[in-house]
DNA sequence: CATGGGGTCTCCCGCGGCCGGAGAGTCCAG
DNA sequence: CTGGACTCTCCGGCCGCGGGAGACCCCATG
């Protein structure tokens, strides 16, 4: 069992190691208990972990990683022999996606921190059924934005290739619980079907309506808003947020964009 | 005890006021529990939780405030009456730091992914003690790069106020225990005192010496090429990373940048 | 050869913001 | 009265350690 070391003068305890590499004994012992970073031997009598001067690099390379947040399964798949690309890969995506969101946050507080938790103001509206061409795409929240651009330019071409104007402004359609993973869609008035897009119905009935002015990206707020007032009121909102885009983001300013956002009303019955 | 409600009507169970304010039973008892938002109404016999419709601006409001990563104690800061701007100014600052650090981070993995973890070419030299002229800032860890290029241009003011020219390249000085505060410095060579720095003395010795070629962002991973290397010989590095710095940044493309790394070993006796 | 001071061990708790599940009790419609 | 849906409390888990308690160990002195 006692593996005597060849060479003692070489092994350091784990304090100078610690020193050595920049790490704390503590996350020493962890990386030890993880079989991240197993010392070159461990007496059995008292337990001391001894490591070689040669593992400072690999120590140091977890201290590296670590510092760039990458997360210590990853870290062992890497020291593993998994191949470098596949798992930076996926923590380099991971961490865009992460970026953009907190990106999204840092506007979002701006702009309550310049005008406070907003109240828009509600009105309830009776809207009529209407016959849409419909273009979905799955999705994560981060990517709201550019899938539901997407999705837009897709629905335009479709009535370009079809030789067909939209009857009515564009409307995108957002699930109510937002998960990991959700379906947008957008859609535009069209009697007759319009190739590369799904004929649908979007149901009328009494809608909650609130107007957002501003960048899309800080719809979230106005959205809060007009859910507040259906909480308030015991209105059980159902099915989708219709955002009603009014201008055109190409021509007009980001904080001159209006949109009307709009949630549908359980039936009184 | 018993606290009989007015009107039994209004009052929602949890389940139902969660799916009202888009949160989860569990998070609604967190909040509870926290004293964040507590129901209008507790049974005392069974402890089944009513909550008001009222009560849905708040829980959406603090549902929004988690979705931008607000701390819930910041958040019970807000709901107690804390101004704001304070709070959320708070809030704004260390997501900006955080994101900036991410960023760096993206950037360190860019390059990991392109060329692997660096194993730069590492040589000893003797280096003699310097006089020289310093300008020191203590700083956080995400604000080094900013501190640097401040210290930077201070003592180049410094330098023409005087009317002198800098004897040597300016060379960094880094503390090696990165913790949450630390101190920089720059330095250039000065035979007489330059007004408005420290006038300083360098010590010479043995030093490991790197040479990081690309952006300065990217150096820790030179960095820790040259730590890696000092580590597997057992040599403990002392005192402060030099960064001696070749090109001038404002004339020079961030990837063909050239910086010295040197870090001095502990004196042989 | 004892002593002392600094290293090191294991074990447990805590952080933040919940989620998942177990096992028991509650509510309400048929 | 019954069954199914709802709710309760309590416990453990996540991630990557840090802090601290209490016990043991190692080595350089006297």
């Amino acid at each position: 069992m006692d593996d005597p070391p060849r060479d003692d003068a070489e092994l350091l305890a784990i304090g100078r190691f610690a020193r050595l590499c920049r790490l704390s004994i503590k996350q020493l012992r962890h990386y030890d208990e993880l079989g991240l970073l197993v010392p070159a031997w461990v007496d059995t009598r008292s337990g001391y972990r001894y490591y070689r001067p040669e593992q400072a690099r690999v120590a140091l390379t977890i201290g590296l990683l670590r510092s760039l947040d990458v997360p210590l399964a990853d870290i062992s798949q890497l020291l593993d022999g998994a191949p470098a690309a596949d798992v930076l890969g996926k923590v380099r995506d991971q961490l865009e996606a992460e970026l953009a969101r907190r990106q999204q946050s840092l506007v979002m507080l701006e702009r309550l921190l310049a005008d406070g938790v907003p109240r828009s103001e509600v009105s309830l509206v009776q809207v009529a059924p209407r016959r849409v061409a419909l273009v979905r795409d799955v999705t994560s929240p981060s990517r709201i934005g550019p899938a539901t651009s997407a999705c837009v330019r897709r629905l335009l071409d479709a009535f370009v290739a079809a030789g067909q104007v939209p009857g009515q402004p564009i409307i995108g359609l957002f699930p109510l619980d937002v998960t990991d993973e959700l379906t947008v869609a957008v859609t535009a008035g069209a009697d007759a079907p319009v190739a590369g897009t799904t004929a649908d119905l979007l149901p009328g009935g009494t809608f909650a309506s609130a107007t957002h002015l501003g960048p899309y990206g800080q719809i979230g707020l106005t959205a809060h808003a007009l859910l507040a007032w259906c909480g308030e009121r015991g209105h059980q909102p159902q099915g989708s947020l219709r955002e009603v885009y009014v201008n055109d983001p190409n021509t007009t300013p980001p904080d001159q964009l209006v949109t009307h956002l709009m949630i549908r009303l359980e039936d009184p019955s």
